[in-house]
DNA sequence: ATTGCAATAT
DNA sequence: AATATTGCAA
């Protein structure tokens, strides 16, 4: 029944960011590349940090003036840009160093970390997208939208392409399955069958579902940002190393009350970058005392595999 | 130049 | 298993 679209809506809503939750939304983040070559450690985290030495002088990296494509330089935050379009970085690499190879961009063999999709980030993945709609909703305005430093464009595009199977999933079940609802509560045991799954965290919006018709009349309303600072910590999971905290930082765009019927002009085309950006990031501030979360399962999980992982937020409350 | 998608790699 | 990469067609 369309109550169920009500419905859904409103504990879709209730799961929003609350209030206090919702604008403070933001991270900071280094950019991963960056900062493991700088070995940094945190800004507004006063921590110790280990005298350990497992670089040399750094050599400053030439942040790649012409990468290509990739945003240029989105990231109001992130200077510097990793291409991970072109991460040449062969399997393996390690070793040696050598780079050497003539005369090119050094430093260029690092390669970033396995991307954590957290459920909040899945989130912001999924707002920007339902404001988007469907059709427009294509990678890169997706990760202009997220504003998530750090994200590329080939993680939106991975992460959005099994986004639709997803969807497909859904939808097949849905129309020709027993299942005759499902839209708000989970239609998601379909795919798996035990654990949470990812893309089962966030309710799907009805109109992805229904490729037929726009939005008629749904809100998603666009409010760029509400800039606040809201800092915590991500973490990377090596082997086992004292590896430098990458942190990641967003923007949240809001998801305000329904309240609107505005279209969404999102972001004109491309060489659209502003986004204004605390200039310093100097902060008498008390550092948010976050909650140090050492990103279990995922990190673990992947940590365990002795693969280095990025995970993006810590443990909201989800 | 991007995108979408399947296959494949890690 | 979850992401990343790659190859190709639009």
């Amino acid at each position: 029944m369309r109550e169920d679209d009500s419905n859904w809506f409103a504990k879709w809503e209730e799961e929003l960011p609350s209030p206090e939750e919702l604008t403070p939304l933001s991270q900071t983040l280094i950019t991963p590349d960056l900062a493991i070559y700088f070995d940094i450690r945190n800004p507004n985290s006063p921590h110790h940090h280990h005298h350990h030495q497992q670089n040399p002088p750094p050599p400053p990296p030439p942040p790649a003036p012409s990468q290509g494509q990739n945003t240029p330089s989105s990231q109001p935050n992130s200077s510097a840009e990793f291409d991970s379009s072109e991460l040449g970085g062969t399997g393996g690499g390690s070793g040696g160093a050598g780079a050497g190879s003539g005369g090119e961009e050094p430093a260029r063999t690092l390669k970033r970390p396995r991307l954590v999709w957290t459920p909040q980030l899945h989130k912001r993945f999924v707002d920007a997208v339902a404001h988007l709609g469907i059709k427009n909703a294509v990678p890169k305005t997706i990760m202009q939208l997220m504003s998530v430093d750090g994200l590329t464009r080939e993680n939106v595009a991975s992460h959005l392409q099994k986004y639709r199977l997803y969807l497909k999933r859904m939808q097949s079940i849905s129309s020709g399955g027993g299942n005759g609802g499902g839209v708000n509560g989970n239609a998601s045991m379909a795919a798996a069958g035990s654990e949470p799954d990812l893309f089962a965290s966030t309710p799907v919006p009805p109109h992805f579902l229904h490729p037929g018709r726009p939005n008629s009349d749904h809100f998603l309303p666009f409010v760029p940002m509400t800039m606040q600072h809201h800092h915590q910590m991500a973490t990377v999971v090596g082997h086992h190393h004292p590896h430098p905290q990458l942190q990641q930082q967003f923007r949240d765009f809001g998801t305000s009350p329904p309240n609107g019927q505005f279209e969404h002009r999102f972001l004109p085309r491309q060489s659209q970058q502003q986004v204004q950006r605390m200039g310093t990031p100097v902060h008498g501030n008390t550092p948010v005392m976050p909650s140090y979360i050492e990103d279990l399962e995922s990190a673990t999980a992947a940590s365990a595999n002795g693969r280095k992982v990025l995970t993006l937020f810590p443990t909201g409350d989800d």
